[in-house]
DNA sequence: TGTACATCAGTGAACGCGCGTTCACTGATGTAC
DNA sequence: TGTACATCAGTGAACGCGCGTTCACTGATGTAC
């Protein structure tokens, strides 16, 4: 029952700070060089250990890699998180909701190649483990509490949806509703699966280059989108 | 005056016939192995040269992949722009709107790779030259057009928005209007590049991997969205 | 508390590989008179 | 129509580079009695 933190000896505390160093390191070279840029013996250099050492702590090249996505998973979900969290009126849903916007996309600003490392374009031949899973639910989860708390104030009543869902949607819909635990009903799911996308799609295509020489000032422009985004979600209870 | 096409001597002929052959089998190596897989050596091996012979058709790898991009825009584009075409009810904006989506997102799965080239992760170290500007541009003039279709019918109302542009974004929005030629208001405007932004990020979020093991008929699901992004464009007249 | 042994961290050399690009060259195809 | 020359396509060798991973090893740190 001791905890683990201070079970640690001292091997074990310098091991968990190398591990620490290599992908402190190996983020920035990332940052440089992009993920197929990623070279363990560049990293090994400026760790200032020769390559075949950091087989002690990473098995191979892809665990390394495998270890930022999982970081990078974690450190926007917690971004995202702590957004929502500081918003001090809870009822206010659309405040909510454009905090944790604003805030993954800053992150995402901030990190940009950690972001197309998750969200870009699939590294060939890396398969993901699925230890990546449970970081990578964090932010639809954040937004699929938010879609619930709207709900509920809604009294359950579904969002307005003009067309009906199709059949193969409504069946995924399903798995997804029982597996959640979350009773929102099929429009609500869809929307909030469609904010989720926006929210990741308009970022990329800031940070991609598609708005270049387009949008100047991508933040005015991101928020104005995701205000329209927080509207269909039904985030807004009034008008203005 | 004469046609160039005609005037075309036998060698430059074989030289084009020799491009084509060098960028299919580029593209093929592009599909197994993605751009920082893609080898001048490894094309010109199966080409039947010896790798340094490649130069005499691009000075470099980097001019190979910008024509792999160009290509790969005019493919798209031109997908997105047959399927409207196709189209014979010309008033049916929705309908024309769901068909270059459709088409957009059939030639997406058709060819991943290319997708993600384009609007993928860019490239570290490699920067598009201009002349990858107007294949680019293919898709958001052909949304745009719709856009304007849309406006005419309404009569230049402008569409809903619930919410006054920000300055700063209405300034973005002037010089793209100005630039169009369009007279398209900011409303009409901001849900056209909302909606080029979702039909992107739509279809890459399913290409790279984020709905997976959550919904399953991904053709379903997309048309569901695409519709609710075509309301929002204001490309049906009545509720339906 | 001290000694014998096991575990672990890090070294240095090596394997085998592929890459982009340059360069001097041969031989074939086109052009000008 | 025939010859002399210029242009172009393709060759083969080389330069210089970096990579991931393996392996036998030394020496330091921890553990058991």
């Amino acid at each position: 029952m001791t905890e683990t933190a201070t079970r640690a000896t001292p091997r074990q505390r310098v091991r968990a700070e190398l591990i620490a160093e290599i992908k402190e390191v190996a983020r920035r070279h990332l940052a440089e060089h992009g993920a197929d840029g990623l070279s363990l013996r560049a990293v090994a250099r400026e760790v200032g250990m020769v390559s075949s050492a950091v087989y002690r702590y990473f098995p191979s090249r892809d665990d390394l890699l495998t270890a930022l996505i999982i970081d990078a998973y974690e450190a926007v979900g917690a971004a995202a998180e702590d957004a929502d969290a500081t918003v001090r009126r809870r009822a206010d849903l659309m405040g909510r909701w454009l905090a944790l916007a604003t805030a993954t996309r800053a992150w995402a600003v901030a990190h940009p190649q950690e972001w197309a490392l998750i969200f870009g374009s699939p590294i060939p031949g890396y398969r993901a483990p699925t230890d990546t899973v449970d970081p990578a639910a964090r932010i639809p989860i954040l937004l699929l509490a938010l879609s619930t708390e709207a709900a509920e104030r809604r009294g359950g009543v579904p969002l307005p949806d003009e067309r009906s869902v199709p059949r193969a949607v409504h069946a995924d819909l399903k798995v997804l509703r029982d597996a959640s635990g979350w009773g929102l009903p099929d429009p609500d799911l869809a929307h909030g699966i469609a904010a989720w996308t926006s929210l990741v799609g308009s970022i990329s295509f800031e940070l991609f280059g598609h708005l270049h020489n387009v949008i100047h000032d991508y933040e005015a422009f991101f928020v104005h989108q995701m205000r329209a985004v927080g509207l269909d979600l039904g985030l807004e209870a009034g008008g203005r």
